[in-house]
DNA sequence: GCGGAACCGTACCGTACGGTACGCCTGCGG
DNA sequence: CCGCAGGCGTACCGTACGGTACGGTTCCGC
């Protein structure tokens, strides 16, 4: 039963979206804690209720997380006004939001549960949560890069390496560490460096690929 | 029971080592698939000796990843001797050294089931994963990069964040790729990019981090 | 040769959980 | 008021798996 790419407002209905946040919910707390007994009991309905809408736990869990992954919003640059100011600002904001994203509880947890269902030969939810991720971050960033370079505030040669060398400069190690449940990197000690860390990123992006005028 | 930080030759023997090869190779093969009675009968051993010698399967595996980990192995730079040129192979050494373990299967299998173990407020396989790889790199590559630092080869304020910055330089989104499972990048394919990515990471670090004359 | 320790193989137990069946209640169209 | 569809709660089943027990075998020290 493969789920539509894109989620709609009427892919499910608002009661099918309460089981839903209590599954998502059950994911955060206790990772792996998400049985169907579970989200039976946390969203108040009948596990029969549950296969008969989601086909199985598989697909619960795969509603789960492309419903909830279809959340993140990503920032709309108009391209036709790109100056080093707007360029180096929308850098900004797409450092600012990939890094608050991944910081967060719920990206945390659906990147684990994607990583898990990978290990299992499967990965439709991976596929999801990449698409979502930082596919959703290149099919943004790209076209804007591009403009910039046609506007000489940029240059390289593939936008492909541009956009990942972004990627790199602004996640580095922090989303491993944070999947790997490093002590010495708790969400709130990272939120309060993410300005700090955006500014860095930005200003190494266009260090390497500015046009000289625009460093 | 806490393992040992240290693995040495003496802490498994020879019989327990080809046990947590099975272990491992079951780990490989289909990620969940560690079962205790999977890797009896793969070790031709009982699991009474299982439970004997790890304490449980929790123990198993933690040994497992330990033991493992603890192969990765890093280049020695001699930091008397540095150069542009010897700092700039140390670079590529280390990116290269870096690229080739992320991308092998073992290392995408061993961080799967770290990130997995995280996702159930345990965090024991997650810091051996981290202190064996990223953690491990740190230590190895900050003295050199304070090195080449006092030698005016590279020029930072905090050789935390150069080191951070040439980790993503180099690893970029392909970690996460790999850990989801994107079909769009199979091994093969990463690994004949290696020598270009590590080129192009180091040739980025020393443009942003070089002193002038040795970019 | 003998006793015991280590270990193999296998049978066994308990539980957790995915999945199903069924009885009951509620709301709604006719 | 009746019938029925949708859904809740619960009981139930089968299985997989962690963990234990036990008989049989090998090997080593004495």
């Amino acid at each position: 039963m493969p789920l539509p790419i894109k989620i709609s407002e009427e892919t499910f209905t608002p009661r099918q979206q309460a089981v839903l946040t209590a599954a998502l919910d059950l994911l955060v707390e206790n990772g792996d804690g998400l049985t169907m007994t579970a989200v039976a009991r946390r969203a108040s309905c009948s596990k029969e209720t549950l296969y008969k809408w989601f086909g199985d736990r598989d697909g619960l869990l795969t509603a789960t997380v492309q419903w909830q992954a279809a959340k993140v919003r990503m920032p709309h640059v108009d391209r036709s006004h790109l100056s080093a100011k707007v360029l180096r600002e929308s850098l900004e904001q797409f450092a600012r939001d990939l890094l608050t994203t991944i910081v967060g509880e719920v990206s945390i947890t659906l990147n684990r549960t994607a990583v898990t269902h990978a290990a299992q030969e499967k990965d439709s939810l991976g596929n999801i949560v990449l698409e979502n991720g930082p596919l959703a971050i290149r099919r943004r960033l790209k076209p804007i890069l591009e403009a910039a370079r046609d506007a000489r505030l940029l240059r390289f040669n593939a936008s492909e390496d541009a956009y990942r060398t972004f990627f790199g400069l602004v996640v580095r190690d922090v989303q491993i560490r944070l999947l790997l449940g490093d002590k010495g990197l708790t969400q709130s000690n990272v939120e309060a460096n993410i300005e700090a860390d955006v500014k860095a990123a930005t200003d190494q992006f266009l260090a390497l690929y500015g046009a000289k005028a625009n460093i």
